[in-house]
DNA sequence: GATATTATAGAGTCAATAAGTCTGCTATGA
DNA sequence: TCATAGCAGACTTATTGACTCTATAATATC
């Protein structure tokens, strides 16, 4: 029951972007150094979260990686939700009904969890960040 | 990122030992048989909640397994946290200092499920589940 | 006190998933 | 056209989860 290192990566770098905020994109080899792990890992990551709709990449030299959206888009929820899916955590394989009250429970604390992970948006800790 | 199935059988069963609340302690073989799971599998989880102190086991002949503390006292964070252990969801193997603020958001967003869990009784599913 | 019954410990097995590599391909700016 | 970047998919390795097997220890009952 852990968070994957995938996700980590995937916060930082959406962390950095953010920060960078630049026009110009900023390559994977850039962004994989200050993490200390592979470009063709790290850039599978990106991958995800480029088809999640919340960075895009350019190809070619002087390509790389920049946001899509809005800065003050972006949430926690978002890139977690890229990286790991989107399935409960708390899966039953059997289905014994509606009334099934443990998984009824355990759904709703998992929702506490996401809906914070919802209103925290990655731009908020790039602010208190640069202070 | 998921809850163990360990953690499923022992929500499972501590339900099933509040439920019946006998002081005749229940055997680990008619606790395994209504979740399709072997005795001597669900045996070692159910040490574990006995190291918990959440329950308590008996030996030999009419041996078994029966609640230690009062019932309304379990929680669900309690048995969570007998099976998956205590440590975060997120753990960083770096430690870039206190104003990690990833990390930060990241344990503060996992304590809105832990005090949800830990405010959840197995009691309180248990008088439902009857009515 | 012998015996059947029940839990406990620990090693060992098997499968699934996470984590990361390798290689060849595609897109693009200069 | 060529050097530079990302992309895709197959592959490998490490870690963890989900069990099983077997031998041991405790205890109620006879
Ligand atoms: S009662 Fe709910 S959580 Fe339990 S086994 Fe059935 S479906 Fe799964
Ligand atoms: S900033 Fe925090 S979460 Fe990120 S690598 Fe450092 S310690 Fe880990």
């Amino acid at each position: 029951m852990k968070f994957s290192k995938a996700t980590n990566y995937a916060l930082h770098t959406t962390l950095a972007l953010v920060s960078a905020s630049s026009v110009k994109p900023i390559g994977v080899q850039q962004l994989a150094k200050s993490q200390d792990v592979s470009t063709t890992y790290l850039s599978k990551i990106l991958t995800k979260l480029a088809k999640a709709g919340i960075i895009e990449s350019a190809s070619g030299a002087q390509g790389g990686y920049r946001l899509t959206r809005n800065k003050d888009e972006i949430t926690f929820l978002d890139i977690i939700h890229a990286i790991e899916g989107t399935s409960s955590m708390f899966e039953c394989d059997f289905v014994h009904g509606d009334e099934c009250l443990i998984q009824a429970e355990m759904k709703n604390a998992e929702q506490k969890m996401l809906q914070y992970l919802k209103e925290t948006k990655i731009v908020d800790i790039a602010h208190k960040q640069s202070t």
